[in-house]
DNA sequence: TAGTGCTGTTGGAACGTTCCAATTGGGTGT
DNA sequence: ACACCCAATTGGAACGTTCCAACAGCACTA
């Protein structure tokens, strides 16, 4: 005659859990599920006396346990595609404060700026089954985020994807390009240059944009462009080619405001005041170019609204189960501060 | 007579799961898991079949129905105070590189800079259940972290603790004080100004080491020490103030980066230019400093290294079990940029 | 031939929740 | 006195894994 195995008990850590939380209060689990969710069905006694077990147990529920049974976790991935920029920390604060609302949690990953790495990042996050994932100018092939898009719902921020298995919300950099064209325009400047953001999300359409509205000026004779990046790197390198070049600009209209401060310097490494003998600008009104000491003249693509319309877009896949592709292309506007006047030599 | 009622099929999604790839590849759902998890003792044929299963079946297994199983989740939780500020993200390079080469995964939030909201931020990552809590700079009160610490493993960047249940990893903010009261000194300044970081994390030490280190070079009679923030308001403002009482400083030492750049606009506005007029210099050496334009003095606090070092604290809790406090100060140094020279009326 | 050990594989319990169907018990209406 | 209802409560199944003990073959050995 065999006795029964003696039962097996291997309690994962220490820390209370629900059963223990429902014997404490001398109610059963499910009743202790119901108090912690905020029913209405529970009387008052019973509700006093789990949560007073609750509290000296320290009881906190188990995310992971919540999750696998549930149908949803409230929970969304966000992938950051570099945490140094800090036009993404304005992104981010649109982000937070519209999922706050809405009763939503988020958590962030970043690909630290590697291909490879963004790819690793959205696969963690497809594991940790988040109701939905927002990528945030990532760098990983449309292919991947298609892919991640047949999985779970999905929002692609400040790039355009083509896909019509996921949104995106961007700026029009279209239009924000022919803005600087412009505004440099209108200041009197006729030799106008750009220095583009080489490869980055967006760098293309902003530098399209910036030709067709010096076309449409008049300027393409006495304009150009040169190839750069979204660094101050990049910018530094754009202005010194263009400041050696025979004819000088007189403005220079960078791919962002990185660049636009590492074109600052280049102008003054070249002796060149700005604005007084050079006129420099930049693209995402970020809190750089806020500082009073650079006081850059920037385009303004309103990060934080950006984020707030990427949670709602998610949402409506979410809540609401639409699947048929949105695309939020928002209007940027010119913020005009100190880096930019009328050229030299003008006769205003 | 009462027949059974039908088995419930629920089925939370349309995703497979580890059940779906047996019986596709036709083996066990434990031998799935045996592949999955990449264990030697499966035949060459069950690896190959499961593989194919899974890969057509586009099988990813389920992060919170493992991590409810399983001890570890090998994955991290971090809490960034401020994703807008450049430094963290330095810090965050540090965490990423160590933490993938120990094989965990990270997933980061933020408070927004609001102590009530890093207090819900805090709670969520322990529902999570992450196997650690890297707290970075955090505004929650003490009471609030050693809270944390009794449920997970704790560890602290950038602000010390009074709590034996969690370490902290911070650089020496009591020698950065010094060093910069030094540096400027050195340089033949007599009339030397700090303008604190007010309530920030660190920013008392910083200021004691500074008035330390004034003391030291009997500098006491002509500096002093200015109320200031962790903002670029909060130099300018701190820097205004200096500049328009009496007897002006020839070189101002900021709390940080940030709050240096308003130094220097403060000091610009005056009819002042860094440095031929007065110096400027900060804390952190981030990105912002190494910017061409600014060029600003700073004091280097090695944050990708504070970032490894937090992992690697966390984990020898997590893996060694270790519970005694470990308190780790690196030492901070100068790195000297453009910001800063003699006075003008030096006679070097 | 029977025992031993090794390799590969398997079923089932457990993890901590939520959700559903079922149950209890005290009114209420007739 | 009965059926009926409603509010409050409960046990158990399910979620998708991991882990463990057990087992089936097979090759050796004695």
């Amino acid at each position: 005659m065999t006795n029964p195995p003696p039962p097996r008990r291997r309690r994962n850590s220490l820390r209370a859990t629900i059963h223990d939380v429902a014997s404490k209060a001398g109610v059963s689990k499910s009743l202790v599920s119901l108090v912690m969710s905020g029913s209405d069905r529970v009387s008052g006694e019973s509700r006093a006396a789990v949560e007073q077990a609750a509290r000296e147990l320290n009881y906190r529920p188990n995310a992971m346990a919540r999750g696998l049974v549930g149908r949803r976790t409230r929970r969304l991935g966000v992938l950051l595609s570099d945490l140094r920029n800090p036009f993404f920390g304005d992104v981010s604060s649109g982000l937070l404060e519209r999922s706050r609302q809405l009763g939503y949690e988020l958590v962030f990953t970043t690909g630290d700026r590697e291909e490879r790495y963004e790819d690793l990042a959205i696969d963690a996050m497809l594991e940790l089954r988040t109701d939905g994932l927002i990528l945030a100018a990532p760098q990983v092939d449309d292919a991947v985020i298609e892919r991640a898009a047949r999985e779970t719902a999905v929002v692609v921020l400040n790039r355009r994807v083509e896909s019509d298995l996921c949104d995106y919300v961007t700026d029009d950099d279209f239009a924000g390009g022919r803005l600087a064209a412009a505004h440099l325009s209108s200041l009197g400047h006729v030799r106008i240059a750009h220095i583009d953001g080489g490869p980055g999300a967006g760098a293309a359409t902003r530098r399209t944009g910036f030709e067709a509205g010096i076309e449409e000026l008049g300027l393409a004779g006495s304009s150009r462009v040169v190839r750069g990046s979204f660094t101050e790197e990049g910018g530094f390198r754009g202005a010194y080619e263009l400041l050696s070049s025979g004819v000088r600009p007189s403005a220079i209209f960078a791919a962002n405001d990185l660049a636009a401060i590492g074109a600052v310097s280049a102008a003054e490494a070249n002796g060149l005041r700005v604005p007084r003998d050079i006129s420099v600008m930049g693209y995402d009104n970020s809190h750089l170019s806020r500082l009073r000491h650079l006081s850059l003249t920037s385009i303004d693509q309103a990060a934080a609204e950006l984020g707030r319309l990427a949670i709602d877009r998610i949402l409506e896949r979410i809540e609401n189960g639409r699947t048929e592709a949105i695309h939020n292309i928002l209007p940027p506007s010119l913020v005009v501060r100190g880096s930019t006047a009328p050229p030299p030599e003008s006769t205003h």
